[in-house]
DNA sequence: CTTATTGTCCTAGTACTAATAGGACAATAA
DNA sequence: TTATTGTCCTATTAGTACTAGGACAATAAG
């Protein structure tokens, strides 16, 4: 299946999981109306327990990208792969304002700052999907 | 004193005034030499324990950011305001990758990503540059 | 209807971290 | 000496992450 957990992770489980599948429906590997595992048969997969994976699909229904129906199982919600386009400009466009206080707080001079951004993107675009394990 | 703490957060007390005196080195407003409140009297202000604090002077000590003293306090080092630039630039360079790292997670191309960088900057420092019509 | 599947709810227990609480001590300053 | 200060120590409380497994209702399949 598509998901992996790193038990060393200070990262909880439930939260890489919660990430991973945020990721997938961010990148299309999961869409609308797709089934997700059951939870007893994803826990025993990944050699958790069921709860934890309870935990995982809870959450993600509880912001509305997923909706669960016993006996029938847990789907991508037709919510989750509409509303993502603006939400995630809006959520990358807050995160960049506050950089860019954080920057003027900081004297930055907008040539700085622009350096700064231009050396961090040539460093994460260098090899295209690597995974980038900085820091833990 | 200039700390101040939320008892809600989910970022435990000790971090947040370890960010708050990072915070205040970064921008000067800490500066070589100075002294930080006895961890008893900053404990009291608080209304927090004094292992708190004594948690947070040796986390920033181990950083190098700070130096105690048994009988005269914790100060700023001198290390701390030479390495202010650079932690200046750590916390903005963490921003950044924050910022890249989501950017990737919501399948954002490296082209996306420098447009909508682009757009905020201009706007946050009403350019008066002409803008190079490069890639759009 | 019967049976298996599935998500949900529940209690109990373990492990870890954050934080509290306060005693004891050595270095320092007055 | 006496008070201040950081440090070390043990004990305790509270919350979160996770395990473990029982019980249940909705659903699907026979």
């Amino acid at each position: 299946m598509l998901f992996q957990i790193d038990l060393h992770s200070t990262k909880p489980v439930y939260q890489q999981l919660v990430d991973q599948v945020k990721q997938a429906i961010a990148t299309n590997r999961l869409r609308a109306g797709d089934r997700l595992p059951p939870i007893r048969d994803l826990a025993a997969e990944l050699c958790i327990n069921r709860n934890t994976i309870a935990k995982v699909y809870s959450e993600l229904e509880r912001e509305g990208l997923l909706y669960s129906r016993a006996g029938q199982g847990s789907f991508v919600s037709d919510k989750g792969t509409e509303l993502s386009n603006r939400v995630r400009r809006e959520q990358l466009t807050e995160r960049i304002d506050e950089l860019l206080t954080q920057a003027r707080l900081f004297s930055y001079t907008q040539e700085q700052i622009e350096e700064l951004i231009r050396k961090r993107l040539d460093r994460y675009y260098r090899n295209t999907n690597a995974p980038q394990e900085s820091k833990e």
